[in-house]
DNA sequence: ATTCCAAAATGGTCAGACCACTACTAGACT
DNA sequence: AGTCTAGTAGTGGTCTGACCATTTTGGAAT
């Protein structure tokens, strides 16, 4: 009948811990409540509990400490995305769909981080360029820095969720002589020519 | 001493499973042993070995049928990815960072889109303007139709997630005059026009 | 006030019981 | 023989209770 099927249970605590977290506007490092208390009042087994927790735990999302108690976490995608990149069996169609979002969210990053580029941000950026990376970190601080500056950090979130996931798949070759020009495109404000940038980054 | 500290036992579990699939080559759809057979064959309770089974279940990387057994799935970042968002977003932020994500996607679908838009599609989009529906429905298909032409199927989960998050929070007033010199704009490949035209469908 | 140890609280793990669902099979019926 | 059916075995789903290991807490002894 309903699209809902029937949830297990341990979905619906997850469900109630996040609305927790949601409503007790927990930060990174609060304290949850204990499992027996969550089983309690969720009316649920502590198994059910367990294994809801269990499952964040590996997504990065919380973190346990015996005999202490369970904790929001500072989430860092890199927990998630090595354990994923044990399973995943290389999927072509899921590697060209990760990488079109990520070119595609970092266009929409340069158009964002145009309107309100400063000449010191490019001094930082080509600072960015210069210093002794790997391809996949400089390309990383790059848009890093486009997006803190841009100040919208659900964006930032997002790019860095994808950003992570196409690393575990895939190491791209960043053209390194690309980000000069991108530099320039972005403070002459030519939004055409840097979405066409980024396009060649991936292009290889 | 170790890195490893001492990995719980679920853990371990997760990596002899990883392991096992490794080792038997599985393929999505084959089947895992049973949970009471692993917990015998890995010395482990049972309950431990679903804590480890519901976690990557949670990932999406295998698929529990009731009744049936558990089996490997085709294993895309969808899941992850949403189940991801739905803390990341919960957690943000402000009301106008979440609508300028909204918009900035809906200006890359576009981009997207204008790529591989046909003659039929103008016309099933112009259907879905002049359909009785509310604003918030009829913007909705407008660019679910699109993403679903793009298809790139990481991308529409993404976006569908920021607008269904963002319409818990706030209901946009969508200009309805707008649609039509936005399949315009599609049509004749202006980019620059179909932005200027979905910022201002925010500008209310 | 300080120190120290027992108790409480918490997570970690296991075993067993029972339910719900699915697939299979032996037996009854035609 | 073929077909239907009811029972059964195997599987995941869930709960409960027990016990261990670790950390914190609070009170007693000094």
């Amino acid at each position: 009948m309903s699209n809902q099927e029937k949830a297990k249970v341990y979905q619906e605590v997850l469900e109630q811990i996040r609305q927790f977290i949601d409503e007790n506007k927990l930060s990174p490092g609060d304290r949850l409540p204990s499992e027996r208390y969550l089983s309690e009042t969720l009316n649920a087994g502590r198994s059910s509990v367990r294994e809801a927790l269990r499952a964040i735990e590996l997504l990065g999302i919380i973190e346990t400490k015996h005999g202490e108690g369970t904790f929001l976490k500072e989430y860092r995608p890199f927990n998630t995305v090595s354990l994923l990149s044990t399973f995943i069996l290389h999927e072509s169609k899921t590697k060209e769909e990760l990488l079109q979002v990520k070119m595609l969210l970092e266009q929409s990053a340069a158009r964002l981080a145009m309107e309100c580029l400063k000449e010191d941000d490019c001094k930082a950026l080509l600072e960015i360029t210069r210093e002794n990376r790997t391809m996949n970190e400089r390309h990383f601080y790059f848009f890093y820095y486009l997006l803190k500056m841009s100040g919208n950090q659900l964006f930032l979130k997002i790019w860095q969720l994808v950003e992570e996931f196409t690393r575990t798949v895939h190491n791209i070759d960043y053209d390194k002589s690309m980000y000069e020009n991108l530099i320039m495109a972005l403070k002459n404000k030519k939004q055409k020519d840097t979405e066409k940038i980024i396009l060649q980054l991936y292009k290889l």
